[in-house]
DNA sequence: ATCAATAATGAATACCTATTCATATTAGTA
DNA sequence: TACTAATATGAATAGGTATTCATTATTGAT
């Protein structure tokens, strides 16, 4: 078995513990029954039980951000790529539910206690939708008036309140076309009835 | 000294403590230490750790929707009403830092692993924002077809997003006004250009 | 001042788990 | 096949902490 099979086996078995278990509930003995290796061997492809969690996200968040680029450049329209990255954010409660778990309630709050780790890849992914603003807003099609620093943290916000309503709730009562084509609408036309009907 | 003040004693430690290292990471003799009482007397007045959390919440998120829906009384406009509903969340992070820490980071994880806990002080508090929509909807101000059981979500998940810049972030970038104009103008009349200039 | 309650204490208990490391297994090579 | 290096094992270590409870202190009524 080649050393990143096993490395790949771990990270798998890791996100399905902290998904079922939470962080800090999670044992290293569940993760290395989970991966069928013996709990020493997770000490040789991580420096701990931390560096897991550091590493599965740096891992997976990387191939979100290429999947999402790529469904991105094949697209002009702003308002289009606001709602296919709303529907890419959404959709991965549906194909992978444990790592959206994970990257929702786990990482998140670590964040806070490794002040060191800064978390780049997570400003890359949330750094997508401000490019987006930025384009509409450049092409005159948004407002120029609302700051992309704010929008991108509220879009990203708002998705990620959807996510957590599935994550915490078994019975969701929108489909996730659904809620993207809100959210999106909400965020590109507002609340307001436009002044002119 | 009353009962009702060392209960609320222990409760104020616990804030403090649960903010600076997090729920898992504080220690029943750190709560005791700040509250100046012995370990054992924190369990004359809760359960066990979880409980004090839980009885954290629900004490002071209380307070916190007592607090603006006086606020809210006051005003008619489904528009300013939104607005003093996002000043007001952004206002506890300013107001009373270490509680909004706790609210933010911890309750939020440790709900998923108390699936009995139904968490209704969060739903009322959410709730809040879906009666603003509702009347602005019935109001014929507010576009029908947005979905205020979404827009509820998506609005406190944005406020909430701008909460964890701050907790996370010792430099903040924006003043709570300017956020909070900001937000609700998103939401109000959303990122598009009106069609009519 | 005396005496029950009532409240508070904090050392002891009872249990848990991340990490290490001496040992064993496997893979690669000649 | 024999040998070596690379991998893997899992029991033992070393450290930690929520909770309990026998004891002590406080309170308030008589």
């Amino acid at each position: 078995m080649r050393v990143s099979d096993k490395h790949s086996k771990i990270t798998q078995a890791a996100v399905k513990v902290f998904a079922r278990k939470g962080f800090f509930n999670a044992r290293i003995s569940d993760i290395a029954k989970e991966a069928k290796v013996a709990d020493g061997t997770i000490y040789l492809y991580f420096n701990n039980k931390y560096d897991i969690l550091i590493s599965l996200f740096e891992d997976e968040i990387g191939k979100i951000i290429l999947q999402v680029k790529i469904l991105l450049e094949k697209e002009d329209d702003p308002c289009k790529k606001l709602l296919i990255f709303a529907k890419h954010h959404l959709l991965l409660l549906e194909d992978k539910k444990d790592l959206a778990e994970v990257l929702q309630m786990e990482l998140r709050q670590s964040n806070k206690f490794m002040k060191e780790y800064r978390n780049t890849k997570f400003i890359e992914y949330i750094d997508i939708i401000s490019a987006i603003i930025h384009q509409g807003q450049d092409m005159g099609i948004f407002n120029a008036d609302i700051s992309p620093g704010i929008a991108k943290r509220a879009i990203f916000g708002a998705l990620d309140e959807m996510s957590r309503l599935w994550v915490l709730d078994d019975a969701p009562h929108y489909t996730i076309e659904e809620t993207a084509h809100q959210v999106c609408a909400l965020f590109l036309t507002g609340l307001k009835k436009s002044s002119a009907p």
